[in-house]
DNA sequence: TGAATCATGTAAACAGTTACATGATTGG
DNA sequence: CCAATCATGTAACTGTTTACATGATTCA
């Protein structure tokens, strides 16, 4: 197959050869973001989590490395706010050059297939190793995350999608979309696995 | 959801804190491998591509970097195995050890839910940067793939899971119907998502 | 002849992570 | 009083990747 590497909390991510001129992942998320108006270092962290934290999050730490970078390359540019009761601030903003690039980015497109880094997988794979209940309890716990993002996704979609609704909000809701659809998925295979397993314990 | 790196040009992955004792991913994969029988760093390179490689897929020289690691920490033992007209290698083979280490790192379980790394979905969700049939070229290209996958799955199917086979199999057979699953998903969300880049392209 | 397979490894780079540091202000 | 929020950044590390090197043998 494919693949790609990355990871978290247990994976890794891989080291692969940006093609130079081609943001990183990382680069074009924050870009993307600051593209939506002007944002802090401490916003983003906060859209972060909240909004595109799905299928990327970045370090709070790697946000703030990655923003300097941003208006070296002319991408974006800086502008110090002053605040009175709170710490003073730099909010950025993109540049036309740094649309351009995140456009480039975005068409790149993925050169190949899923990342697919998935060490729960991987885990289950190897569940000969350890006991049926063991597996079960991995696999109930997603089933348990799954069903609790899909209520937190069908929380968010009514707000998203309607007609004469901005082009950026369907694309939102294209991903908000897959995120329904795998959840679902994780859920409905999480039942036939966990009465495989039953099975096998029994 | 989360993620992991790679790219090919994109993705990459992170760095976790290994409680210490505890095997890496790489590691964890590799010894898992290994403990189905003696193997070589080739042969190992070569059941990644088949096996797991749907969801991890270590580099050849991490391969190679891993083996003698798990020698040193006493989770393998290596021999050299002469051959005339081949290249010598060496055969690496699974200790009690190394059994348990696989075993604790299996129930030890995924921390946190999803990787979710996935640069093509912050494409997507970034697509309004772009016009709508750049955005449906993707799209459809993973719609592609979600069907030369399933295709390659279901021939893969009938050798696994009946009834009455090993436990390992059974195990083999439920990642093999994750990814059933998962790339059904993708199929359903890429024919509802290029309906919508279509009203959007119009 | 030359490409592919078998077989192993080194070196350098990379994107991203954790942990830590600092400090004012708000709210319970 | 103390925890949380706002706000930014440095330092050290990690797991993994690409690129490269080497060489015999098989196969078209």
């Amino acid at each position: 197959m494919d693949h790609t590497k990355q990871q978290r909390g247990e994976g890794q991510g891989p080291a692969v050869p940006t093609p130079s001129d081609l943001l990183t992942t990382t680069e074009a998320a924050i870009l993307g973001l600051v593209g939506g108006g002007e944002l802090s270092g401490y916003d983003l962290s906060r859209s972060v989590e909240t909004g595109i934290g799905m299928f990327w999050s970045p370090a709070q730490s790697g946000i703030y490395a990655v923003l300097p970078r941003l208006v070296e390359k002319g991408y974006a540019t800086a502008r110090t706010v002053v605040q009175e009761r709170r710490p003073d601030k730099q909010v950025y903003r993109i540049t036309d050059a740094g649309r351009d690039a995140l456009r480039r980015w975005i068409e790149a497109g993925p050169p190949e297939p899923d990342p697919a880094y998935n060490p729960f997988l991987l885990r289950v794979y190897f569940g000969a190793e350890t006991s049926p209940g063991v597996v079960a309890g991995h696999v109930e716990a997603r089933r348990r995350e799954a069903e609790e993002r899909i209520a937190l996704l069908r929380e968010l979609k009514p707000a998203l999608g309607d007609v004469g609704t901005p082009a950026s909000e369907q694309y939102r809701g294209f991903v908000l979309d897959w995120g329904l659809e795998y959840y679902e998925a994780v859920v409905r295979w999480a039942d036939a696995t966990l009465a495989g397993l039953s099975e096998l314990d029994g």
